[in-house]
DNA sequence: TGCAGTGTTGCTTC
DNA sequence: CGAAGCAACACTGC
């Protein structure tokens, strides 16, 4: 379930690997994910050339070389897999369960060497959209999503103008909202506010100056900590090789249901909640 | 064994 | 308008 972090390894990856590199054909066996008719996908990407791989929110955005752009959205068990006619995936149990769900392949050549930039999809949720990179700006999903959390100039005072915008919410609920602030998913906002000691049940209105520092300061912290250990692989999420990454190993609340809380001096019991249908863990003594 | 749970996000409904 | 519920899909685990 790749979330901020997850995304952002998969296209620093992504640029190491297949920037430069021209897209000599496409398959697809699904192609409901693609977004626009397949003709039309492929007239639009063939024997074009990547020129760079960026991030906006959860997406993935590849620059070609006519101008096109290539939006790719993994939704909850997408992987893209880079490789080539030697490599493996790194773990070969995992890639004899992705390999049967993989529903795309983009070709790709730069002078003699290949590879293929593989999209597995169990669930197919995921989505491949093509449009002209003059659109990016007024795209009707990307110009609605808020900041980026990480970005240099999102500061403190943006977050508190944001808090003020839904003071009835809880703040679980702001920061899950990609119309606010981008990239946080159910992983990563227990983890969050377990981080700042926070309810996840609590309203934004009642929040305190220093508790929306904290909040603030622990969600820049946990992304980039998540980011250096290449992300969180609970379930299914891996790098472009096939690779887990390592944050699951230090995840303080989220899978811990019933385990002890891992805060100096704390007695808790880490508990799940259902909180608007999905599963909020948090511990009960420390997150007030 | 069958059915709830899994999490992202846009769409529908009220 | 906003909030809640659902659908897209397939596998896991209780």
């Amino acid at each position: 379930m790749p979330e901020l972090p997850e995304v952002e390894t998969i296209v620093g990856d992504l640029n190491k690997k297949i920037r430069g590199y021209q897209i000599i054909s496409f398959w697809t066996d699904w192609k409901k994910t693609i977004k626009i008719p397949l003709t039309e996908f492929q007239k639009g990407i063939l024997g074009k050339r990547i020129e760079k791989i960026k991030r906006r929110a959860k997406n993935i955005l590849f620059f070609l070389s006519n101008g096109k752009v290539i939006l790719v959205h993994l939704k909850m068990t997408g992987h893209l897999l880079i490789k080539n006619q030697k490599s493996k995936i790194k773990n070969q149990f995992f890639a004899e369960r992705v390999n049967q769900y993989i529903h795309h392949i983009w070709f790709l050549k730069k002078g003699h060497s290949q590879l293929s930039l593989e999209f597995s999809d169990l669930r197919k949720f995921g989505k491949i959209e093509l449009f002209d990179k003059k659109e990016l700006a007024d795209h009707r999903e990307l110009s609605k999503l808020g900041l980026e959390p990480l970005e240099k100039s999102f500061g403190l005072e943006d977050f508190k103008k944001i808090l003020k915008k839904k003071p009835n919410w809880s703040i679980r609920d702001l920061l899950l909202d990609q119309r606010f602030i981008v990239g946080i998913g159910n992983i990563y906002v227990s983890e969050i506010l377990f981080d700042a000691g926070i309810d996840p049940r609590k309203k934004v209105s009642s929040l305190i100056e220093k508790e929306k520092r904290k909040i603030y300061i622990s969600m820049i912290k946990i992304l980039a900590k998540a980011i250096e250990l290449r992300g969180t692989s609970d379930s299914d999420y891996r790098d472009t090789f096939g690779a887990p990454g390592g944050f699951q190993k230090v995840l303080k609340v989220y899978g811990r249901t019933g385990e002890k809380c891992l805060r100096k001096n704390c007695k808790g019991v880490i508990i799940r909640e259902k909180l608007k249908q999905r599963s909020s863990f948090r511990c009960p003594i420390c997150q007030k």
